[in-house]
DNA sequence: GTTCCTGCAAAGAGTTTGCACGAAA
DNA sequence: TTTCGTGCAAACTCTTTGCAGGAAC
C-alpha cells in the first residue's frame, strides 16, 4: 500500500474526505517528532510542491483535533497552539530552555499518583499534562564546555 | 501595618513604583485562589471604586510576572494566558472539564521522577508544570445524582 | 450531480505599543 | 521637578468565518 493511500485510509477511517490538502497535513504532522504550530506547518507546505491557504491549515487542523488525529495544545507562556499528530501513546516533554527543543519522555510517574489522588479528594481524573522545563543532554554538555 | 502598605513594600521591594492601579491588581491576585485572566480581573477592577484601561491590566501585569511577583500561563487549549500571584509554593491543578474551576494540589510526584530522569537521560531540570484533567468532587456528585 | 473543501478577504479575540498627560517620589 | 505610570487609540498577532468557486465521490 502507498504511503498516500494510507493516509487516505485513515481520513475516510475516521469519516472524512480525502483531499489533497489534509493528506500533506497529515503527512507533514506524521513526519515530525515534535509538536508544531500552525504557521510552522504553512512553512513547510511553502516548500512543498502543493500550495494551500494559512485558513485551510487551521481548518484541517481543527478538523483533525476533533477526529481526535491530532492534540492541541498550548505551552508555557507560548500563545500559539502547537499540534500534533495522536499516536494513542502516552508521552510528555521535556522542553529545552536553550535550543527550545521538545524531547518526548514516554514514563510517567502520574499513572499511580492519579489514582491516589481520586480516591484521597473524591475527584475524577480524565487525563493529565505534563511539562518539564531545562536543558537537553546537548545543550548541558555545551554548557559545561564553556 | 495597613494592607495597602503591606503592598506598597512588596512593591518597591521589587524595585518598582507604587500606583493605586498596581495596588489593586496585587490585592484581587493576593486574593484569588485560582489563576485569573486579563478580563477577569478587569472585570473584578470595574466592580472597584478605581476605574483602569485593560492595557494598564497587560502592562501591569506584564511587569509583575518580569518582578516575579505573578507568574503567566497557558492551560489545556485555551488561548488566553493566566496570572496568578506567585506564592513561591509548589502547587498543581486540576481543573474541572465541568465548571472549569481550577482545584489546587499540593502534592508533587515529580521532584523524584525529575531526579531519575535527569540522571538516565543526561539532563538538567530546571521546573515543570502539571495539569490534571477531570472532574471535580462537586461535579463528580452532581453527575452520580443525575 | 451532489456534497463539502478550499481560497480569499474580512472580521474577531487577545495582547502590545506610541504618545501625551498626569501622578508618584 | 523629574521620573515614570496611565489612558486612549491604533496596531499587531493568532485564529475564525462567510461566501463563492472548485474538487472529490
Amino acid at each position: 500500500m502507498k504511503p498516500t493511500e494510507e493516509r487516505k485510509k485513515i481520513l475516510t477511517g475516521v469519516g472524512i474526505k480525502y483531499s489533497k490538502q489534509r493528506d500533506l497535513i497529515l503527512e507533514l504532522l506524521n513526519h515530525s517528532e515534535m509538536p508544531l504550530t500552525a504557521e510552522t506547518l504553512y512553512i513547510q507546505i511553502q516548500a512543498a510542491e502543493i500550495s494551500m491557504n494559512l485558513s485551510t491549515v487551521y481548518r484541517v487542523l481543527d478538523l483533525f483535533t476533533m477526529k481526535g488525529l491530532v492534540t492541541k495544545n498550548y505551552i508555557g507562556d507560548m500563545n500559539k497552539a502547537l499540534y500534533e499528530r495522536n499516536r494513542m501513546e502516552h508521552k510528555h516533554y521535556l522542553i529545552c530552555l536553550k535550543c527550545k527543543r521538545n524531547i518526548p519522555i514516554y514514563e510517567c510517574p502520574l499513572e499511580k499518583f492519579g489514582r491516589y489522588l481520586e480516591e484521597k479528594m473524591n475527584i475524577d481524573i480524565v487525563s493529565h499534562k505534563v511539562e518539564l522545563y531545562g536543558y537537553c543532554s546537548d545543550c548541558k554538555q555545551k554548557q559545561m564546555e564553556a
